[in-house]
DNA sequence: CAAATATACCTAAAAATCTTATGCATAAGA
DNA sequence: TCTTATGCATAAGATTTTTAGGTATATTTG
């Protein structure tokens, strides 16, 4: 959508938390969750979402398990042990930017 | 800085939200306003900005006018009639997309 | 006073991240 | 049966940013 693009950055990190709270999730998954989470707003591509997918395996963060349901293949990932750390850290670092983005945009609204 | 790469796309709506409610700015001017309402949070570097500016100038949103100040160039840019429109719808999509992701990222925000 | 830092502009190459456009395959609904 | 939904994937292109330079003047510091 319009917004799309001010994500930038974020999808990693939405990935993580997602994974976090719902303890494992496949690629589809995450994408309807997101829509539905953020009532439309936030549209994932799966062009952007599984390069990032297994970017993060690569990097250790993520543990995959394959599945398949109705004759369909389902790749179920998982944080790992080092995931669960980085998902803290990238957590926190996003709630402080969101901060300061809302400081700058609208230094009234911590005040709602 | 560490948070820096979230804020992608962001950038352009910093800047017109800025000369918003500043009236006119320069570019050193904005880095250093950036820097000082996030508390070093985000920093704006120098090659993003100047051809996010530039960009918004062709695009008709900003004026410029230049200026002499110790025998040193300024260029205080201040938004058109266009611009003062356009800052107005997206400093809403980017409030939307706080607002989203503050959902995603901790639900119980906005009950603070 | 020399050197470093701050102020002030700029651009180009590279990196990062995302969209768009495909492709394949099965299941369900109209 | 045709379209939509589910489910994975990749490649080319677009966008946006970082990094790394460049030029120049003013101020501060050792």
């Amino acid at each position: 959508m319009s917004n799309s693009k001010l994500y930038k950055g974020s999808l990693n990190t939405i990935i993580l938390k997602l994974l976090d709270e719902q303890g494992k999730m496949y690629g589809y998954e995450i994408t309807q969750k997101v829509k539905l989470l953020t009532k439309g707003e936030l549209k994932i591509t799966e062009g952007a979402l599984y390069p990032a997918l297994h970017k993060l395996e690569a990097e250790g963060l993520l543990d995959v398990e394959v599945a398949k349901v109705d004759n369909r293949l389902r790749k179920y990932y998982k944080l790992t042990e080092q995931g669960e750390k980085e998902t803290v850290n990238r957590l926190a670092e996003l709630e402080e930017f969101i901060r300061s983005m809302q400081n700058l945009v609208n230094p009234d609204w911590s005040i709602n």
